[in-house]
DNA sequence: GTAGAGATGCAAAACGCTTTGCACAACGGG
DNA sequence: CCCGTTGTGCAAAGCGTTTTGCATCTCTAC
């Protein structure tokens, strides 16, 4: 434990004030200007000059504040994303797809994790209203926050991704093609051969569900029993039960609006005896990872999380580097069945 | 589709410049300072004045540029996360935790996602020594950037967060405790009656899945056969595969040092025609969320991801926010262990 | 009547960079 | 010989805040 050298200073792991370019141009006797254009390359510099430069600003281990250089500049090339989880996998994989968009194009990401806390909202669009943020991917949607929004979107530059609240018009939005998953599924049971289906949807105000569930009433063309559940598991598996106890079922598949749902739906049919797809089939929506690990795996509808993060991003930075608001367009991602062990023809 | 009125600036959307504190100044007639006293509280300013100000930074909507302020303030209230990806879910748990405190303390968050791409990592601890961000909490770990790290540990604020790699030392870090997590385990086993047990490692370079090994050996105090993996799915399915191939298992139970290889290893030992966990009993570890839902739902270590990300932010904070550089300690958080479906007294 | 204190508000510096305008020298072409 | 050009580098303004240090003015107390 030797003793530190010198001052009050000494010991103490405080952080010592980093070399500017004042520094830099000070030791290499130069100006300012001179350190910045050697850096930048923006204008020429003497070769012999722009050594010196270099050589002093390594062994300074000069590094530009990039903090003034923003305030000079105008831009922060950082953007926000708001979303409600980052744990609920399908706006990890939408997150790591914006991500990978601002990447590409060196901007930064901010991670707003709200849990639909309003409070939290209103602080991170603070972010982009005191312009700390070039711009923000808003994939959360609390109804007070989706207000406040909407008198944001036409002054910043706001892109909408898997928007599941209507009511929000006008914007740029990337989305997944909720219908056409719901009418691939309604193809697959038909095709199978059956006849009578349970639908668990979602909530009323969420689009996405119900556009899953308009278009696989659409496409099955059978008898179709809806029940409103609200995405998570013990709502598929409650709406399930209580079928089953009424009496026998009248249906020979179920379909619930998202993986979370469909599992419940299996933990109630396996308690009740019957088995999957023998005796029921069942199809979710989302393809999360234990879809495939579950056993029976799950037939589910894959949602391109990813895609729908990476496009809204890439589109609003298309805009955002160029200094301007994103005019309304909506662009839709295509989705795709994955058949597994848990659908087959119906036994009866 | 009506002509906009005047002027060439009209119709585009481009984003109009927003009012500074002089605009406000200038409307409000008085100094800026006197504005920026009126929206700090910092100095009493008359209450007639104030009230004029105030009405003026409505009409205009002024917020002040958090660019600024962080200039001037030397800080940006934002520190970094580095992961290598997001969409793991132990990462994304981790993430929620790390976002959690750093809201707590009025703190942004930015994602690094890494992929464990050293271009990608080197961007991010740009972002640090350009002073963009207070801190950083680091969760990656591709060789190369770790060393890279390690010049940097001493002049910035850095905490590890539940660090896989070894060499480095001498820092602030925050990790599960994985050794007694693998002597819960042992005990387990031990307590059912298994005395003959298969053990599915990580990679050796990996800190924590060796003290997870470790810990298991210590407590099982039987017959243990290891095996070397690599954490994916497929490298359970394997391993075991090729033991059960090569003849009579010389194992009533399994322990695989994550969740991922443990499923490989149910298929293995389900295509055999072994039963889980008649013949055979499996433990994972992690506790994703697939391990409840599978069948059987699988016996596994609950490893505090949350927790991890936000005590190792949480800590980091205490310094950034005093300005200095975090002291070398170490937080071990503590483990559970979910007893499941997937264990039971061996049958032979 | 006057000194000290409080209230009130402004000017100016500072944060660290980029950019523009300008000065000076050297040089080649007409 | 003069003018235009090119090379080289600096001074200063500007980005939008916050934070001193001062200058007034008005009280109050003695």
């Amino acid at each position: 434990m030797t003793r530190e050298p010198h001052g009050p200073d000494s010991g103490r792991s405080v952080i010592r004030r980093p070399a500017s370019i004042k520094d830099v141009a000070a030791a290499a006797r130069v100006s300012p200007t001179t350190v910045s254009h050697v850096l930048s390359g923006n204008r020429p510099v003497n070769e012999q000059t722009a050594a010196r430069v270099r050589s002093v600003v390594n062994r300074l281990g000069y590094v530009p504040a990039s903090l003034a250089r923003s305030l000079q500049a105008g831009s922060t090339s950082v953007i926000g994303l708001m979303i409600p989880d980052i744990s609920n996998t399908f706006f990890a994989e939408l997150a790591k797809g914006a991500e990978d968009a601002a990447h590409d194009l060196g901007y930064g990401v901010i991670l707003c994790n709200t849990e639909f806390d309003a409070e939290r909202e209103d602080r991170y669009l603070g972010m982009i209203r005191s312009r700390f943020i070039d711009g923000m991917v808003y994939a959360s949607g609390s109804p007070p926050s989706r207000r406040r929004l909407e008198a944001l979107m036409g002054r910043f530059p706001i892109a909408l991704a898997d928007e599941e609240v209507d009511g929000l018009e006008g914007a740029l939005i990337a989305t997944a093609d909720h219908e056409a998953g719901g009418r691939l599924v309604g193809e697959h049971l038909r095709e199978l051969g059956h006849r009578r289906a349970l639908m668990l949807t979602g909530p009323r105000e969420l689009k996405s569900g119900v556009a899953r569930a308009g278009g696989f009433v659409k496409a099955f063309q059978g008898q179709v029993t809806e029940r409103v559940g609200d995405f998570k598991e013990y709502s598929g598996y409650r709406l399930v039960s209580e079928l089953l106890a009424a009496g026998d079922p009248d249906f020979t598949a179920v379909f619930a609006a998202n993986d979370l749902m469909a599992f419940g739906a299996l933990l109630a049919l396996r308690e009740a005896g019957l088995s999957v797809p023998h005796d029921v089939s069942v199809v979710g929506f989302d393809d999360i990872r234990a879809a495939s690990l579950a056993h029976p795996s799950l037939t589910t509808v894959h949602q391109p999380a990813y895609d729908v993060g990476r496009t809204a991003t890439a589109q609003l930075l298309q805009y955002v580097t160029r200094g301007e608001v994103p005019p309304a367009s909506r662009h839709t991602l295509p989705v795709e069945l994955k058949v597994r062990a848990s659908t087959a023809p119906p036994a009866r």
